[in-house]
RNA sequence: GGGCGCAUAGUUCAGCGGUUAGAACACCUGCCUUACAAGCAGGGAGUCACAAGUUCGAAUCUUGUUGUGCCCA
């Protein structure tokens, strides 16, 4: 055991240690073996972009995942964290795409799809594993045995079934429909991918030419009819101006036909209940090809759909010549130029209206008429059961409600995508059969299947691939084995499935959560068209879903590359240590909420970690080290008759401090495990126990103080393992708590608080639990010394001297640990009086009155004001306190212990003040 | 428009029916007191958003108001 240094040097020991578990493969898990007796725990990560980087959003999602994982092994349990990664497919592809335009000008269509895939591949090669390389870093202790990507062989068989399970029993379809278009990536989206963005635009009215001018029942005759549009840039693909049927003004041209201003033509006027009368003059333009109301409209009229922009959202021929080719916004320009050279443009509104952004590529989304796969969702009913009845549990619970709510008006998935990375679909048409004539029914028309059809020359496959989180709600399916077991899986299944416990951003839920609670809830076991409970039960894929918030910056804005505004987390593991980032970002993650980033603000997880080693330290140049590699052999060291209150009270707090973790773990409120542990071993442990214990280690009591201490501190380490693996590792070595080099602290079971009395009680060292109250008179009774020192400018002298007046009682207590409150005021003096010196500054405490003994030099205006000021604050208290004792009412209902505690404190207060009156009248006053 | 939150010290948050409302950071004062200046000691700081109600008792429960954030249309 070599001495520990000053300052703790987190880089010096954390690579190390993170070499020596992967070394031991430490955290690999294998399925118990059933008569084992032992649980099995388990998480799956939630998988990262495959050529992602670490951003600290992953820094809180893992840290949490790694607590929850390492106090499952620390509790017996064979913990299993699975990790792996998301093939992330519109991300990575846009990706490579760049790249590849940037240093070949080439695009992927230039390379053709079998050439660009292995471009892919290649990046992902080289980039693939530098996140999980960083989670190693943060102290990440997964199963890197299992590490796992979407795209693995045994997952691609995985998604693949999935398909064509859900298609065979009726969920999958194709339709031609109006779905989300992204015109940068090219590709249809999910409405999930969709963000609706305020907008202050503006709002077109503009004059369409009636082809015969009509007179209305108002007796006016109307040329033209005024209508008004956001998008002027589409009117050339109008097919239809449409009016409410039930609009007086406009029921006679019903019928009738109007010109589209350009390409020039007669549309027709047509009634329907979809127009809002109220919505500007009531007319609208009816574009069934770029808008999703308008297709409905088109549908139920038998419109023709005329299409005027590509893929890219330039308009096409189809718009006219002067149209062709330009981008969307230009052409809006253009369309109200032209507009106005007609003398057809009324009027420019400001206009404020939400428009939807492509969440990936950020540019507003265009509704598009494509054919597409479709998911009607499985399990709808059986997913809001499964939260019901608790089967899975949201933490915080109020989640529950948003997934619920979102359930509730699910709408069907569009879950191809126009890209080439990802999970091909598995389906062939029949050649020479245009789409639109497609049997979906008929075998020799449409094949689905996971290997193909037994004659590939005479069919097409499908060219889309599958939306990414169509694969990654199979992840912890998949990952177990799903859906061929062998005969290993098979009981890994059994053992880790449904895993413990999900942790994730509430960003997510949709996306992520309910997809997978949907799929396992319809894949797992048989084909079942309804789920009872338990079968709802066995097929979840996590029994509890821990939801934190997004990391933010200090003025509440996301995280984000183009703001700069997120520091990157190596750079924070290079400050501060794995450990103290670790520690920081728990310390300031509250329940479920936001949270707001700054580097101050996690710097206590350093200071914290340095205070933990200084603490170690102290024990370390304090005594020699005695047998610490067992609860046991550390009480056995404890001499009971050798304890003093100091110690009772630092082993009940220990006590207190291990059940209320335990308590944070049973109900998943991580967000005050810092706190806990915090006030425990810096408050209490460091800034009173061991200040109190420097006198004691001069005495015959040493041995039984050093034991104490190490049984602390062997607590305290086990207690913060899971939160601070790195140092807790460390020192766990250092102190001699391990058996041996390779026994790592996870290896231990951490005692109970049940335990840890059980241990003591064993020794005859059963805790004195009103040891506790006495130690907070005592406590005050020396900083009321403290604060006399410093209010005379003395607090640095170690040798003042007090007296105090007490009762016996009172007395005898203060009089045991006199050294120890010597030590802890810094004073020369501290003596029981029967003659209270007449006009000293004096403390009132429920123990003593304690007198600064200044010989002379009392300021008597500061005295008396202080005095006051408690005095005042007294009365206050007193007369509440009486008034709430004469309400007969509160006597009557109120709990006796509340009655009881409030008649105790009245007394106390009044004792104390009259203490304070006196004292006054002793300063003359 | 519908839903879910939040409002407590300068800041970030605990407390969620029972003594005189806490912590950390920041602030002020004094200290390199032989574990730690990434530290030690002491101190100041809050009509718990507002209003009404329930209760013997409300920061805590109910309702409303205001402000604010997020999600979904």
């Amino acid at each position: 055991m070599s001495e520990l240094a000053k300052t703790y040097d987190p880089s010096s020991i954390e690579a190390a240690w993170y070499q020596a578990w992967q070394d031991a493969k430490a955290f690999h898990a294998e399925a118990p073996a059933k008569d084992s007796g032992k649980s099995a725990y388990s998480i799956v990560i939630p998988p990262p972009n495959v050529t992602g980087m670490l951003h600290m959003g992953h820094v809180l999602d893992n840290t949490l995942q790694d607590i929850f994982i390492r106090r499952a092994r620390l509790e017996g349990k064979v913990a299993l964290w699975q990790p792996g990664t998301d093939h992330a497919g519109i991300a990575t592809q846009t990706k490579v795409e760049k790249i590849l335009r940037e240093e070949e000008k080439k695009t992927r269509h230039d390379l053709g799809r079998e050439e660009f895939l292995k471009r892919v591949w290649a990046f992902r090669e080289k980039n693939g594993g530098i996140i999980l390389s960083q989670l190693r870093k943060l102290g990440a202790s997964c199963d890197w045995d299992r590490t796992s990507f979407t795209l693995d062989p045994h997952y691609a068989k995985a998604v693949l079934r999935s398909f064509v399970l859900l298609y065979k029993r009726g969920y999958i379809y194709r339709g031609h429909r109006m779905v989300n278009w992204c015109p940068k990536s090219l590709t249809a989206l999910s409405d999930e991918e969709v963000i609706m963005k305020p907008q202050q635009g503006q709002l077109f009215k503009m004059r369409y030419e009636l082809v015969e001018p009509a007179t209305g029942p108002d007796g006016v005759t109307r040329t033209h009819l005024e209508i008004s549009t956001t998008r002027p840039e589409t009117l050339m693909g109008d097919t239809a101006v449409a009016v409410n049927p039930d609009d007086p003004r406009y029921q006679h041209l019903v019928g009738k036909f109007i010109w589209r201003p350009f390409p020039r033509a007669q549309i027709p006027i047509i009634a329907d209940k979809a127009v809002d009368i109220a919505f500007g003059t009531g007319c609208l333009k009816v574009t069934p090809a770029h808008d999703k109301a308008d297709f409905e409209i088109g549908q139920r009229h038998n419109l023709p759909v005329i299409d005027v922009f590509n893929p890219d959202a330039t308009l096409n021929e189809k718009a006219g010549p002067e149209f062709a080719g330009l981008d969307r916004f230009v052409a809006r320009k253009k369309a109200v130029e032209k507009l106005k050279e007609l003398g057809l443009l009324v009027e420019i509104e400001k206009y404020q209206n939400n428009v939807g952004y492509s969440e990936r590529a950020d540019v507003p989304i265009e509704p598009r008429l494509s054919y597409q796969w479709f998911l009607r969702y499985p399990k709808v009913a059986e997913a809001k059961r499964a939260v019901e009845i608790g089967a899975i549990q949201f933490h915080p619970e109020r989640w529950e409600k948003t997934y619920t709510h979102w359930l509730d008006g699910i709408q069907d998935w569009c879950i191809s995508r126009q890209l080439w990375w990802g999970h091909r679909i598995p389906v062939w048409y029949k050649k020479g059969i245009p789409a639109d004539k497609l049997d979906y029914n008929n075998p020799e028309h449409v094949h689905v299947s996971e290997n193909g059809p037994a004659d590939p020359e005479n069919w097409v496959q499908d060219p889309d691939v599958l939306d990414t989180w169509a694969s990654s709600n199979l992840w912890p399916i998949a990952n177990f084995g799903w859906p061929d077991f062998e005969g290993k899986t098979k009981a890994e299944f059994e053992a880790f499935f449904p895993t413990s416990v999900l942790v994730t951003g509430f960003d997510i839920i949709f996306f992520w959560v309910a997809r997978m609670i949907m799929s396992s809830l319809e894949l797992v076991g048989e084909e079942k068209k309804t789920l009872t409970d338990d079968e709802i039960r066995a097929r979840v894929p996590f029994r509890n879903v821990f939801i934190h918030g997004l990391i933010r910056d200090e003025q509440g804005r996301k995280m984000s590359k183009s703001l700069g505004n997120s520091p990157d987390p190596l750079d924070l593991i290079a400050k501060y240590g794995a450990d103290g980032l670790r520690f920081g970002i728990v310390n300031i993650a509250p329940s479920g909420a936001d949270i707001f980033f700054s580097e101050p603000r996690i710097e206590v997880g350093r200071n914290f970690c340095n205070k933990l080693w200084n603490g170690c330290r102290f024990r370390q140049m304090s005594g020699p080290a005695g047998d610490n590699t067992a609860l046991e052999t550390i009480a056995a060291r404890i001499d009971p008759a050798k304890l003093d209150i100091y110690d009772h009270w630092i082993l009940s707090r220990m006590v207190e401090t291990t059940a209320a973790v335990a308590k944070i773990f049973e109900n998943y409120e991580l967000s005050q495990m810092t706190q806990a542990l915090y006030a425990f071993y810096w408050g209490d442990f460091c800034d009173w126990y061991v200040e109190a214990s420097k006198a004691k280690l001069q005495t015959n009591a040493a041995a039984t103080s050093l034991a104490v201490q190490d049984l602390v501190i062997r607590q305290t380490l086990l207690l913060l393992e899971p939160l601070t693996p790195h140092i807790t590792e460390e020192l766990w070595h250092q102190l001699g708590y391990a058996k041996g080099e390779g026994d790592f602290i996870q290896n231990t079971v951490i005692p109970s608080a049940e335990d840890l009395k059980a241990a003591l009680a064993k020794v005859g060292a059963d805790i004195d639990e009103n040891a506790a109250a006495t130690v907070a008179h005592l406590n005050e009774l020396v900083v009321r010394m403290r604060t006399m020192k410093a209010d005379y400018n003395i607090a640095t002298k170690r040798d003042v001297k007090f007296v105090y007046a007490a009762g016996d009682a009172e007395a005898a207590v203060i009089d045991a640990d006199r050294e120890t409150l010597m030590r802890l005021a810094g004073a020369g003096k501290l003596e029981r009086t029967a003659n209270a010196p007449e006009g000293a500054p004096a403390g009132v405490t429920p123990l003593a009155t304690v007198y600064i003994d200044l010989a002379g030099s009392v300021d008597v205006a500061a005295e008396t004001q202080r005095l006051t000021k408690e005095l005042e604050k007294l009365d206050k208290a007193i007369a509440s306190a009486k008034a709430r004792l004469a309400n007969e009412k509160f006597v009557a209902s109120a709990p006796a212990s509340v009655v009881q505690g409030a008649k105790d404190q009245l007394a106390q207060n009044e004792a104390k003040r009259d203490e304070i009156a006196r004292l006054m009248a002793s300063l003359g006053k």
